[in-house]
DNA sequence: ATTAGCACTCGACTTCAATGAGTGCTAACA
DNA sequence: TGTTAGCACTCATTGAAGTCGAGTGCTAAT
């Protein structure tokens, strides 16, 4: 177990290392306010903290560095949580200002103010359709050959789909289908739509349609709904910025991976609630060792509706990263509630 | 007027700084196969390449290297038009295997494929929405304060705006407004929609709706289409294994650049169709000082829609690019014109 | 248990010389 | 008169040698 004064060393060059990007020695420690003993104790003392995994250093005579674990337990037990000034709390409530209608609008500007209150990247995972019930269904014909299916919910997403009409079927089918399906699927969750139409539509098509299976299917496959959400970025230059990412090819990495969505999805899909912070290589992606990712939830109601990101390098300012999210997931949680709960 | 040899060195040049990156002098010139005079020679000729400001120097001592003037003589008269080879036919081609329904996702195939085959950057300027006719209007209510309208064109394209319902508005309000939309506003392009609702729905609504222009404000808020078509990218960080990129702060001036689409319209926005080229600081873009922009457009019969583009280092392979793109465009606009023209 | 003192390490920076790819110029040549 | 060989010169690059200073670990004294 660490002493009271090994956890007040760390977490002075766990901070210290977070503003100054630089090794940490014992002889600027011992001039802290904060500290009372001589650099040769400190010396002592970080050289037990060394043994023990908590920090390290970059050479055989440089100052030390937090490591992962040293990361790790800051997080968990040493950081002081920040409260937000004022500048900030308005600046964050200003994404409310305008109507609320456009979720996406919302989700966006979300993802651009937090990236410049910290000048990390931002990742926001915008709501899952698939939770959405279905409001209506309308199919509207192109032309001979095809037509577009709208899917619309009861949040106002629309979802549409363009299919080839088969040339079996025709306007009097399309409209007897259109509203066996309004009929029988207002209500539905997205997710549960494709169940939905074999069970209970299929039955009801083969009573009133000819070639009813032809229809199933088109209608059907046109109901595959994207298996991931949307998702936001704010700031994607601004690792560029940060001193650990002078080596261009960690920017190149690091730069694909954020490029390439589907490879973000398993890093923010955390499934529980609240903050969750990821340090380093506990992210199990190579382009992110140098990197924290740390990751809130907003809902509405008690249902999880989607995530809010910080990436940044693992040399972040946790403490002001954290409350940012934590305020900005409770704004989002509570408006979004009192839109869609009543 | 330059003679022919300095053509030819020019040309020599060019190429083999294409290809290197490295400037070029004049012994290792002069072992090419297309020169046949000494060192001595070139460097004569050389000499007054530069002082008419074709080639330049980095420093005293070092090879030329193609100033933008040289690059854009060398593009306008000396570029040899590469025929493209097999696989890359083949590859493009590919782009149209699948069913041509979704036209975003052809022309992000088209993107991902552009940037794969140069390793430059992609940049593909989606079909302006705004030609395409309306097919239809529906309005779908989603509580007693919201609902849902939505456009869907002749070319399967769908639009949707939320937006608040006026209490005054009732349900068979609505149903005749949406009527009327439709009786009039069939086949109109969707940029004349505000004109032609001003026009001729206004006068038809105050006939048959109370708190007629309530309403009509609210539709023609909602008709306020984007102004800008979809950008897609591909290979953004291509440019990063770019030689010419090893200095931070370019990449990040060009990387930040590439993140703002508003900034890249005008770019990509040339009004001429066919192929263009634009060198360096012909861009009017301090980010593009050392790249080179090349576009073509692509059309439905004589109706230009979209552009596609490369974005490259100044020394960039012109020869291949442009075939590249002169193919691409083909395909897109024979492709489109098939499905769209009938 | 703490601290002063000291030898030692190692990255960062500076200086210096050597190297070599390039130039421009001049004089000889065809 | 145009071409070329030859030569002096320039300058970025490389690597070796030396200095500096911030840091360490260890020991002995407090």
């Amino acid at each position: 177990m660490l002493t009271d004064r090994q956890l007040l060393i760390l977490q002075v060059i766990v901070d210290d290392f977070i503003r100054s990007a630089q090794p940490v020695g014992s002889r600027s420690l011992s001039k802290k306010d904060e500290i009372s003993f001589s650099s040769a104790t400190i010396r002592n003392e970080m050289a037990d903290l060394e043994e023990l995994g908590y920090i390290e250093k970059t050479h055989t005579s440089s100052g030390r560095v937090p490591s992962e674990k040293g990361y790790r337990y800051y997080v968990d037990h040493l950081v002081s949580p920040q409260a937000l000034n004022k500048q900030d709390i308005s600046i964050i409530q200003s994404i409310f200002a305008e109507k609320i209608f456009e979720f996406e609008k919302i989700i966006q500007k979300s993802a651009k103010i937090l990236s410049d209150l910290t000048n990390y990247t931002s990742i926001v995972l915008g709501p899952a359709a698939s939770f959405n019930k279905l409001k209506r269904i309308q199919i509207i014909p192109l032309n001979k050959e095809s037509a577009v299916a709208i899917f619309v919910t009861d949040s106002g997403h629309v979802e549409n789909r363009t299919f080839y009409l088969p040339p079996t079927v025709d306007a009097s089918d399309l409209e007897k289908t259109v509203n066996i399906l309004n009929e029988r699927l207002t209500g539905v969750a997205l997710e549960d739509l494709n169940d939905k139409i074999y069970k209970e539509v299929a039955m009801l098509l083969r009573q009133h349609i000819r070639n009813y299976d032809l229809m199933l299917h088109t209608i059907a496959d046109s109901l595959k709904m994207p298996a991931n959400e949307k998702l936001f970025f704010g700031g994607k230059t601004n690792m560029l910025s940060q001193p650990e990412f002078h080596d261009i090819s960690k920017i190149r990495s690091l730069l694909q991976m954020i490029d390439h969505e589907e490879w973000i999805y398993p890093l923010i899909k955390n499934d529980s609630a609240g903050i969750n912070v990821k340090i380093g290589r506990e992210n199990n992606n190579s382009a992110m060792e140098n990197c924290s990712l740390i990751t809130a939830t907003y809902s509405v109601g008690a249902e999880k509706l989607g995530t809010i990101a910080i990436l940044g390098p693992t040399r972040m300012e946790y403490s002001r990263v954290i409350s940012l999210l934590q305020f900005l997931s409770k704004d989002l949680t509570s408006v979004l509630t009192n839109l869609y709960q009543k």
